[in-house]
DNA sequence: GGAATGGCACTTTTT
DNA sequence: GTGCCATTCC
């Protein structure tokens, strides 16, 4: 493992690096933090890093573990390591933590009473079971529904707790408090069918790890350096599986962790900013470097996204300055209007000018807060003839034909995943109802037997009638023929063939419905993609923990996300919709998580404020659609907190924070406590307009003409001719 | 066993 | 306003 450096050289790739960058990267041993704040070039530090170590004979390919969150991330780091390295990277402890979990668990998988080819369950599948498994318990689905009950389990996996390590205190506010109860049946059913949730692998293997000194100590002979990306971002079982493999005995932990406590936006599903916080006493003698020059974003766009963050009080304190000297740019723009459909017509405006203007599209984007947000957008930018894409909308694996289809090739793998066979065994129809299911279960269950292996045994006895006799006993022929098939003429071949012999593709031949010929096509796509896989259960494998399927439409659209899917992108334009309270902070945030809920809505509008290059502009509306009614709304406090010097404002100045601020919240019944405590009190409230009164005609842009019912301070009551009546604000009407 | 109707509830999302 | 569920009806 010598060098590949020559001596008293100083490589290339090195000199290409500011100097805390080339700090980040040059030390190598011992505990390393990585503060990258946002655009600072944190990725190209975390591959040229795992490079590094490489070329400068530290350690050779496989012993690196490069861990990621997100199949993209990896993707990405792959490609750029192997572009550094002039070599394919194939082979590498490279990917995300439930990928590498999986891979080392397949290897040791008895330790935990499964066997190395168990399936791995998507989300789907972890409810469905849960659902079945519940029913003896009696509970009412409207008080406790099940998706609550699967969070309440994710979220102890999430911590590391096994069933028994669960306390009556802890679980006392679900289900009565038998959630324990139920996670140990579940953990129990999952075992008995072979299978995984996602949470699993990470809480299996670090169960080995710590039980299994042996496997331990072998890890670590394995790995001598471990790279982490995003660690604000890792949750309590995914910090114990990396302490346990990054404490070697006496040796120094060589364990570099990169993130920013600043984009932790993640805590909703376990994520613990206290990782990152803590990290340099989780690892004694760890050193922090500091990234904080930002070659992204205007010297305007860092200004006003740092005055914004520095609202909040957990930090470990970072500050962005802008790497380029000529990157003062123009100021963040924050514009009110009147209502949501202003908004989008606003929107929709500023991209028809830059498109004109010869921008391209595909470096426009507009961010929301939740996915309700983006219709508003869609339509106007259909109406504008504008090419966009909504990303992060139904992926190509979660639609129910790939769905069904991959059920199907699940049961042929793997004959004990009933789960799969359940959903199949009626689609297409096969006479199969509910009642004739149950006594399948419960032969099953008689038995202690898979769900398939209960369904021959049961036709062979001639317990299954009707209709259904001849076209289970059909189905069960053409999973027998597959499995033949795939070892004589392999497993692209033998899926067609079971997709067509079981009446799959037919069923959706004979359907009238316009997306059907769609569906078609999206299993032909699929059965063309298993010939990218040695065999099927690589195949599944990918399917399993590589839900992403990459995204070609190679035209130049702009892009709708919501900020969560945005983090890790940039654009040159970001529009930035929505800021209003409730809306953005989500109200019910702020209900369920006060103060941190809070700073955590603030990081984000922080992460949406960084996305953006060149621009960014911000809007809020008076009044909101939302499911179906109109509400008013009061601009968000982070308008606000927006440094002065940073911002320009446009649009109607009568909509401001201070024009609204006396009245009552309209989101959710808790008021604003934040907002109270500091600020409302110096707020007089707003007089009425003169002229505004009972019996005066009035024009609204969005309800059209009308007469004063009621007034009460500057809120009017209008009787719409068209729209019917409405709470309007009186600087939004005009006197008529 | 399957379609039709009514009621409710309605962030964020990866693996 | 919409979509998902559960119940009901054929």
């Amino acid at each position: 493992m010598d060098s590949l450096i020559p001596t008293g050289q100083v490589p290339d790739y090195l000199n290409r690096l500011n100097p805390e960058q080339r700090d980040a990267i040059e030390t190598t041993d011992g505990p390393l933090l990585v503060l990258a704040g946002a655009g600072t070039g944190k990725t190209r530090v975390l591959t040229t890093r795992f490079a590094h170590i490489l070329l400068s004979g530290r350690a050779r390919p496989n012993q690196i573990l490069a861990v990621t969150f997100t199949n993209k991330a990896a993707r990405e780091m792959r490609e750029r390591v192997s572009a550094l390295l002039g070599e394919s990277a194939e082979g590498l402890w490279l990917g995300t933590f439930h990928a590498l979990c999986a891979r080392m668990l397949r290897r040791h998988a008895e330790y935990v009473e499964l066997t190395s080819s168990f399936t791995i369950l998507d989300t789907d599948d972890q409810l469905r079971l849960l659902k079945q498994l519940l029913e003896p318990y009696h509970i009412d689905p409207k008080r406790w529904p099940p998706q609550a009950i699967m969070g309440v389990i994710q979220r102890w996996k999430d911590r590391g707790l096994m069933p028994d390590a669960i306390t009556a205190a802890e679980d006392t506010d679900f289900a009565n408090g038998r959630c324990t109860e139920i996670y140990a049946d579940y953990q129990q059913r999952l075992k008995q069918i072979n299978a995984c949730d996602f949470g699993d692998l990470m809480l299996h293997m670090t169960e080995i790890l710590r039980k299994h000194p042996d496997v331990l100590a072998q890890y670590h002979r394995f790995f001598r350096y471990i790279l982490v990306d995003e660690y604000q971002d890792t949750n309590t079982i995914q910090y114990l599986w990396l302490r346990l493999l990054a404490h070697r005995g006496t040796q120094r932990a060589n364990i570099c962790c990169v993130g920013d406590d600043d984009q932790s936006i993640y805590s909703w599903r376990g994520a613990e900013v206290e990782n990152i916080l803590r990290f340099e006493r989780d690892f004694p003698g760890a050193k922090v470097v500091r990234l904080e020059r930002n070659y992204r974003s205007t010297r305007q766009i860092l200004g006003a996204a740092s005055g914004l963050i520095a609202h909040n009080e957990e930090r470990l304190g970072k500050t962005l300055h802008p790497g380029r000297e000529d990157a003062e740019g123009e100021k963040v723009r924050v514009i009110s209007v009147q209502d949501s459909d202003d908004e989008a017509r606003m929107i929709g405006t500023e991209i028809e000018r830059l498109r004109a203007d010869g921008h391209p599209m595909s470096e426009i984007a507009i961010l929301v807060r939740a996915g309700f947000q983006t219709r508003a957008f869609e339509e106007r930018l259909i109406t504008l003839g504008l090419p966009y894409r909504v990303v992060g909308g139904l992926r190509f694996y979660e639609r129910a034909e790939i769905r069904d289809a991959i059920a199907y090739m699940r049961v042929v793998s793997q004959p004990s995943d009933d789960l799969a066979f359940e959903r199949i065994i009626n689609v297409p129809r096969r006479g199969v109802g509910t009642t004739g299911l149950q006594k399948m279960h419960m032969h099953a269950r008689e038995r202690q037997i898979p769900l398939t292996a209960a369904v021959l045994e049961m036709l062979g006895a001639g317990d299954i009638k009707g209709r259904a006799k001849e076209q289970l006993a059909a189905l069960m022929q053409s999973i027998a023929t597959t499995r033949e098939m795939l070892g004589r003429e392999g497993h692209v071949v033998a899926i067609d063939h079971l997709l067509e012999e079981s009446g799959y593709i037919d069923m959706w031949k004979a359907d009238k419905s316009p997306d059907a010929p769609g569906r078609l096509e999206n299993l032909k796509e699929l059965v063309r993609s298993l010939a990218d896989y040695e065999n099927l259960g690589g195949f599944l494998e990918h399917v399993a923990l590589v839900m992403d399927a990459e995204d070609r439409s190679g035209a130049d659209s702009m892009s709708i996300m919501t900020l969560h899917g945005a983090k890790g992108l940039e654009f040159d334009t970001v529009f930035l919709p929505g800021w209003e309270e409730g809306v953005f902070p989500s109200q019910r945030t702020l209900d369920e998580g006060g103060l941190k809920g809070l700073e955590e809505e603030r990081r984000l509008a922080y992460v949406g404020i960084t996305r953006a290059r060149k621009l960014a502009i911000i809007s809020h509306a008076a009044n909101r659609l939302i499911y179906g009614s109109w509400q008013s709304a009061i601009p968000s406090r982070f308008v606000e907190e927006l440094p002065a010097e940073h911002v320009e404002t446009r649009g109607d100045t009568a909509n401001s924070r201070r024009t609204f601020l006396g009245r009552p919240a309209v989101f959710g019944s808790t008021p604003f406590p934040l907002v109270a405590s500091k600020r409302v009190h110096d707020v007089t409230p707003t007089p009425a307009r003169s002229g505004m009164n009972v019996g005066v005609r009035v024009f609204h842009q969005k309800f059209g003409y009308g007469t004063i019912t009621s007034v009460e301070g500057n809120r009017l009551e209008v009787a719409f001719e068209k729209a019917g009546p409405k709470r309007v604000i009186d600087t939004f009407v005009e006197q008529v």
